[in-house]
DNA sequence: GTGAAAGCGCTAACAC
DNA sequence: GTGTTAGCGCTTTCAC
């Protein structure tokens, strides 16, 4: 039937607790041992059985990434960090499990409950917004499960991979102060979440650089959503002085600025430069093509997960890595109109 | 500790077996009994464990989600059908494993190998265009693995969902036809996939139904990626005589499409109709909000998964079901040109 | 309809 | 550095 450890043991000639050690990584085995060990498992194919791991062992060699399911990211990003996180598992031999948490619903802390307790989770990869979720946190803590984070608000006590949101914030409004711009506008994101803080605080500071107002009426809540840009430039639109350029929080509220602007007879950029953040599909798929900041989510997903493996694998503690941003200049931004005051 | 099958025996009065009869919902329990341990198990919050579940038993209680990761479909369909599927799964008591496969690389069919032999995976939901390759299904049928796939392109021995998109997409041309136009142009999916075939099919269904003539001139190949939509379009404005309304097979190459009318100048729906098929996102994020076809995607995952549930808990067969589909008329589609032969 | 015994494939604890 | 023994929590026979 199956290749079994006792198989492999036999045909090597040591007990099957040394090929255990051999598959576990322990460095307690000779080398000599360990290279025959491995050239039988790999010749007669063995593949050690999860279940059976699993039971004996305190360990599932499960990783659970967790995602909001109600202030839903755009499922692109989603679906990239989830890549990334795969590959990493994979090439730690460890499997992982999507699952989507529902924080409005009351008790979703249950959710995690049952996670923990059915599958005895290794560990946790935790993504904006959940990253910012105290009573999950503290959950995951109690019950003793290693997590990273992608992302965190907070910096201590964390460990995953983080991008310097704020900087690259700072950055893409200063590209717009470059190009002439003076009354440059804002979009909000979701009040709590992180981005939204960190992309607020870079146009600030981008404009206190610049020796520019900060102008209270130029900064209007979105909620992420395509459809929450279009009613904040609505809004930006009937102010009396136009902005000429706007600085949404994420693409998805660029792209609804974009429509808002097109329903309104204004052109972009000649009209009004509109940049956004997070570098989706989308933004490639707008015409004209989006200015945005490119954050590697495909890359944050694997390199918080390879963090988390550290812990797992009693390596080390983890870090906090910083991955860096790329602005990606592109035809939605250009010149403010001459005509500008 | 943990609460164990023995424990809620012990409780219940009745022996372990019985217990595990109960958790298998084993038809061969006294209606009565079955109550008591049910109670006891909710009482003392028994949570059985999947791995020595899975030691003991033939069976992990996973299910394995398979998606092409070269020809990659838009990532927002994926994950509307992984959301359905994670949904079926979690009300099976099932869990679900996302699973990537790289197609053009030479042993691909090795992943498939190492997921059953690792994982013991019960069953599998297959996704667009890995519905239609024949290794891949060889090998799950040689490995046994029961499978149910969503929109495959062979009806017979498969189960599964589907929905009739040669229907879908005449009804969609029809429409165009309606509005009044009769030069219609058709950009083509990627060659082999399904439903490549089914939307030009019901393309020149509708022409015939219309009594319009089928040019060849007015087909041409486009690869399902907004660029792909961008140089179809293009060929198709360099006819001599331009079609009034253009019809892509998905939504990534309709957005190409009207990304490709605004640089040649052209006003949609005014100069061109456009419209696609998915109803992505990225359909109501364009302007003109673009007309389509919806895919009930979330739910055909769930459904495709709930047949696959059947075979898995030996209920029966399971069916290939189907789903219907809905025109979302918007306003990337209208009268042609008043100008127009 | 229910139970007793054996064992799934691996690792823990301890010994040597 | 390596082996022995016991047992993880459940399901499988097979018995009654």
């Amino acid at each position: 039937m199956r290749v079994r450890l006792e198989d492999v043991a036999r045909a090597t000639g040591v007990s099957p607790k040394t090929v255990s050690r051999v598959l576990n990584e322990e460095p307690s085995v000779k080398e000599s041992t360990r290279q025959r060990v491995l050239a039988a498992m790999e010749q007669m194919n063995y593949r050690p059985s999860p279940a059976a791991r699993g039971l004996a062992g305190s360990r599932s060699f499960l990783v659970a990434m967790l995602y909001d399911n109600n202030d839903n990211p755009a499922s692109t990003y989603l679906a990239e960090i989830q890549d990334g996180v795969l590959e990493a598992c994979n090439a730690n031999r460890y499997s992982m499990m999507v699952c989507p948490l529902r924080t409005r619903v009351q008790d979703f802390i249950r959710r995690v409950d049952a996670l923990v307790a059915d599958h005895h989770i290794d560990g946790v990869i935790v993504t904006p917004p959940l990253t910012d979720n105290a009573a999950l946190l503290r959950r995951l803590n109690e019950h003793g499960v290693p997590h990273a984070s992608i992302s965190p608000l907070r910096r201590d006590e964390t460990i995953g991979v983080r991008m310097d949101e704020q900087q690259a914030a700072k950055a893409m409004v200063g590209e717009l102060v470059r190009l002439g711009h003076r009354r440059i506008a804002h979009i909000l994101g979701i009040a709590d979440h992180g981005a939204s803080r960190w992309r607020l605080a870079g146009y600030k500071d981008a404009l206190a650089e610049a020796g520019l107002p900060f102008n209270p009426d130029y900064v209007v809540q979105g909620q992420f959503t395509f459809g929450s840009g279009v009613l904040a430039a609505r809004e930006l639109f009937s102010r009396p002085i136009l902005p000429t350029a706007i600085f949404a929080a994420n693409d998805d509220m660029a792209a609804g600025v974009m429509w808002a602007a097109n329903e309104r007879g204004l052109k972009v950029p000649r009209d009004l430069s509109v940049c956004g953040f997070d570098d989706t599909p989308l933004a490639t798929q707008l015409w004209p093509p989006l200015t945005t900041v490119r954050q590697p989510s495909r890359e944050m997903g694997k390199l918080a997960t390879e963090q988390l493996m550290e812990v797992l694998r009693g390596r080390g503690e983890g870090l906090l890595l910083q991955v860096p941003f790329t602005l990606q200049m592109r035809e939605s931004t250009g010149a403010p109109p001459s005509d500008a005051t």
